[in-house]
DNA sequence: GATCGCGCATGACGGCGGTCATACGGCCCG
DNA sequence: CGGGCCGTATGACCGCCGTCATGCGCGATC
């Protein structure tokens, strides 16, 4: 029963937020229940349409959720450490809308579908967890949508990098520091735009000083230059 | 306890899905915590920001909900009867992230939050009719920001008038029917444009009778016509 | 009936950004 | 080491569509 797989999966379920509070007997059998998997970069977690069996919970690395459309595709979120995804598809046994793609090298829990809505049944925290999940995500999607429309590329691009500088930026003397590799062309995909459009933005603000293009590594030196940038296009 | 208000909300609860499965006790408590509102034309149900204290259920009558940009609203989802409306943000007591408002004379149900919360924790059907309803705007959404992006208006208003006449369409053998009034601006806000550029794509498959704008509906003669439309852009 | 307001319609203009083409550096792999 | 592939970068072109302006028809209000 201590097999290194076992070990492994005990010390992950002890650091994860949504599990560690659990009461040690229901931790138990959910060690029983799920599996780790180990995926590299690029690596396809599921496809849109195939239906949804299991939940899963991202220990470490970044998912991607992209839906496809005919003219290019679109990334609806990106999902990190110790968050959950494709909740929604799992709780409803309904095919997965959109694909999921790991970003870098990860690793996930994976959760028996019947095993998690025991879990939600008997676990208060459980399901108010899920509807927590819910909410975000719905504002998040209605907020990317009003923000898709009228503006101009310069100002979707400039507001996700402060959005991902809210959600993961540290501050550093050179300004704000997002530590994160994204090529061009999922910026592209974030705001909705051609790969074209994106470079021409970001190197032009690489020349101007107002966002670095680091090898892995964003670097925002004034936060209000660039929301500057972003308000010039909104006043239209 | 017969007042004409009781007497009429007897009856709206008889007649909603939602509420006409319940057994009987239970429903006779909801008769005295629901009150029934009527809304006039354009009247704000909420506005984005407010914070949300009860449930509200469309009795009759259609409600659509907005979200605010800069560069002009983005209608992110029209409601009809039978529907819940701003039912996330209840639960989660979170504030509205979108304004409600009536776009015909209304009837509505209003359950104050704490009683809806309770008819969830009793009644399993309530969950997951809740749940459902989740799943269908969050899917909603995420198609809808998938067609969004690169796509002509053309397409995207072709698109729109072709999932209406899916939801509320009639057969007639003058072709589809679709009995709802709907400004040119109400177009621009739904597939995001500027209520210009709605007008010319209207008025153009007015003269081609491709899709006739009558005085209180739509029609759409041949579907397969509009749908190709849709699709010329599509190929981009 | 005169006036106002609102929704619908149409034209002119200009610019953002999508499309196409080309180029360059880094990396993998034979 | 040379070749192919991928990500990044830059320029030219042009078409969709957002912006501004103007006009018309209809209902409402007094």
């Amino acid at each position: 029963m201590t097999s290194p797989h076992a070990e492994r999966l005990h010390q992950v379920l002890a650091s994860l937020p949504l599990f560690k509070d659990l009461p040690p007997p229901m931790r138990g059998r959910v060690e029983g229940m799920a599996t780790l998997l180990e995926a590299a970069k690029g690596d396809e977690l599921w496809h849109a349409g195939d239906t949804a069996e299991h939940l899963t919970v991202i220990v470490s690395g970044r998912v991607k959720v992209v839906r496809h459309a005919d003219t290019g595709d679109v990334i609806l979120e990106i999902f990190t450490a110790g968050e959950t995804v494709g909740a929604v598809a799992v709780y409803n046994r309904v095919p997965y809308p959109a694909t999921a793609i790991t970003m870098e090298p990860s690793l996930l829990l994976r959760l028996p579908r019947r095993d998690w809505l025991d879990l939600i049944e008997h676990d208060p925290g459980f399901s108010r967890g899920m509807m927590l999940e819910l909410t975000r995500l719905n504002t998040a999607l209605t907020r990317k949508l009003a923000a898709m429309h009228g503006t101009r590329v310069d100002a979707r691009v400039a507001g996700l990098f402060l959005s991902l500088a809210e959600r993961m930026g540290r501050e550093t003397p050179d300004g704000t520091e997002i530590p994160i590799v994204l090529s061009r062309q999922e910026i592209a995909e974030l705001v909705g735009t051609t790969v074209e459009s994106a470079i021409r933005v970001m190197s032009r603000w690489n020349r101007e000083g107002l966002l670095i293009t680091a090898r892995d590594r964003f670097v925002i030196p004034d936060r209000d230059k660039l929301k500057a940038e972003a308000n010039v296009a909104d006043e239209g």
